[in-house]
DNA sequence: ACGATTGTTGACAGACTTACTCGACTTTAG
DNA sequence: CTAAAGTCGAGTAAGTCTGTCAACAATCGT
């Protein structure tokens, strides 16, 4: 016997990069129609470090969900319509695969491990049932939950 | 803009500790009431480093599950009927919260970020279908679809 | 009494991830 | 010309994950 460590608080977790992506895609639904919006702006309004937010925009446009225009008067805008665009889409763009194991992305063959096969089926079923409640909700669903006082132009 | 970069796999994931942990309950349940099995044998019948399963052992232990026997002819064995023992109880006690976003432990009021409001609800229902599907699962379960092989003897 | 085995505690290391920041240069459009 | 985004490449500070190593105590069978 030897010893063991603390252990932090949560595995199977979502990062920054869902949450702050997501406050950006609201801030967008907020004001699709009209216009671009800056990346400083968003970042000013929904409390996002602006250079982060930066890299989760160029993901969001590379995944076809933020359309980006340059030049002066320039900026991001949704792509679609915020209530054609599931939450799944954003968080599987943002945070990558959504397996809580690394290895169920790979076929079961090249699973090494012939001990923890009973467990497939388990963390199979949980993305499954993960992926199905992210792709009920769409982003307009979150724009409209939000609070007025976040609504609400410019709260530092 | 600036940059960004490559993403790894994957978020909401479940560590070698919850994988180890589970392969070494499955094998106390193989030789559940035949006496206690020696870390060291565990490890060598389920491909885990000793040492560290040994700290998943101590781990199993406080949290109730695994009962241990000291000196010779000592080891360590399933402190329930392993049809009694959800797969939810072990994967909590060795990985911790199930949560997949950190602030979803803490009380709304504490979370100062009323721009994610409305992801907690897409969270809290994501946590509540994963405990589910965890606790609908028990080693025994587990235990019985192992392959043959693997519950066959020393197999390396 | 001896030896095997677990219990407890503490330190540490190497690889990786997360959350960022900075700088330099290019492209587009008013 | 300038304001904005696009692209590329570096780097950092902190934390996590997966372990290893060492010392010492407690328990039990022989």
């Amino acid at each position: 016997m030897r010893r063991f460590r603390r252990r932090g608080q949560g595995q199977m977790r979502c990062s920054t990069r869902g949450d702050y992506g997501l406050r950006a895609l609201i801030e967008l639904a907020d004001h699709y129609g009209q216009g671009p919006l800056q990346c400083s702006e968003i970042a000013l309004r929904r409390h996002v470090p602006e250079q982060y937010l930066d890299q989760l925009l160029t993901t969001l446009r590379k995944a076809g969900l933020v359309r980006s225009q340059r030049g002066p008067a320039g900026g991001h805008e949704l792509a679609r319509d915020p209530a054609e665009m599931s939450v799944y889409e954003a968080i599987v763009a943002l945070e990558g695969s959504l397996s809580p194991v690394t290895w169920l992305d790979e076929p079961p063959e090249r699973t090494d491990h012939p001990h923890q096969c009973g467990q497939r089926e388990i963390w199979e079923r949980i993305r499954e049932s993960t992926s199905a409640i992210l792709a009920s909700y769409t982003i307009a669903d979150l724009h409209a939950k939000e609070p007025q006082a976040v609504a609400g132009r410019y709260q530092i």
